[in-house]
DNA sequence: CTGTCTATCGTTAGCCG
DNA sequence: ACGGCTAACGATAGACA
């Protein structure tokens, strides 16, 4: 007799389903950047998650393979609050040395992609004063609408920042906002 | 006859397992505590993943409950650099050295004007003391011992800082560095 | 690129040593 | 607090829409 997998050959599943990969740098362009999509929401909602549970500040930036920049958190509680506590002083020292370092490596597109980023929260620092790059405290995203769950997030603001550019120019980007991401409370989901 | 549970009674499993929970702010303050430790660790290797698999720049901070800090990643890459390279005004020679390689790359233009655009932003963080938190660049932590397997990781730096401070006070925490955290390339354990 | 689906893989809650 | 254990739970690779 046939089958199942016979009686209905269309219906076989091309996918097994989850499969093991080992963490190394995926080549593919495409699985990368699905990969990516992926991995970064499941990280921050891992952020958002432990920030909930433990009453941890969490802060977490991100730069895409393509030099865009995402972040979770309130980072200009987290971060700010330090800095502003005063940090470690600066030291310009090292500057030339590093230059010259990454120069030796002949690594120019790296080096192209870090002058890249560099540019991109120098230009955000630029417009926000050093402040939040999110832009607004929370308070103005309308949280108010949210229902007992989601006060609980109010405490862990969060926000996106998607920095786009021309990808020669890459001038400053605009922080463009997303105030927020469906069903945070519940599902966690950005 | 005897069910297997009557006949090791002492051997019956107390627990089932991982159980379900809501994400809410525990209360439990031990409970807390160790939720804490084994996220946070999570959350690392997610991070660390996410930069491996998608090379991508990430970096995470995080603030316990106990208002201890602690970070993941090449933060001075992904926010440090523009104040270790950019803040710190790069010198005109080694600016133009960078220039140099970049031009190679087509786009010194672009590469200059976003080296100036640091230049200004660093005089202005300068005046804000604003720095690194992450203390220093990361060419201190040795790197260069790495294997091949670690060599994925140089380029996803990444480093601990612990901060602790009177619970009450949370003044400035002193940025105590983990140079890094064992088997880090295979196991991405914390 | 964003979402859905599924089988699987990886993480972790609760316990215990 | 740390580490180990185990079963459940949650995240996700791959394929598709």
């Amino acid at each position: 007799m046939a089958s199942i997998e016979e009686t209905k050959p269309h219906n076989k599943r091309t996918s097994q389903g989850r499969r093991k990969i080992d963490i190394k740098k995926l080549e593919k362009k495409s699985n990368k950047q699905v990969t990516f999509s992926k991995r970064r929401s499941g990280l921050f909602k891992k952020a958002a998650e432990l920030g909930i549970l433990c009453g941890a500040e969490v802060a977490v930036i991100v730069f895409s393979p393509n030099n865009k920049l995402f972040s979770f958190g309130n980072v200009d509680d987290v971060a700010g609050s330090y800095l502003n506590n005063g940090a470690v002083v600066p030291s310009s020292s090292s500057t030339s040395t590093l230059v010259k370092g990454m120069i030796e490596l002949e690594e120019a597109e790296e080096k192209k992609r870090q002058l890249e980023r560099q540019a991109t929260l120098a230009s955000i620092l630029e417009n926000n004063n050093i402040n939040s790059w999110w832009e607004k405290p929370v308070e103005e995203m309308g949280y108010e609408e949210c229902d007992n769950h989601l006060a609980t997030l109010i405490n862990i603001r969060n926000k996106f920042s998607d920095a786009s550019s021309s990808s020669t120019d890459f001038d400053v980007p605009k922080t463009k906002t997303m105030p927020f991401c469906g069903d945070w409370s519940l599902g966690l989901n950005f």
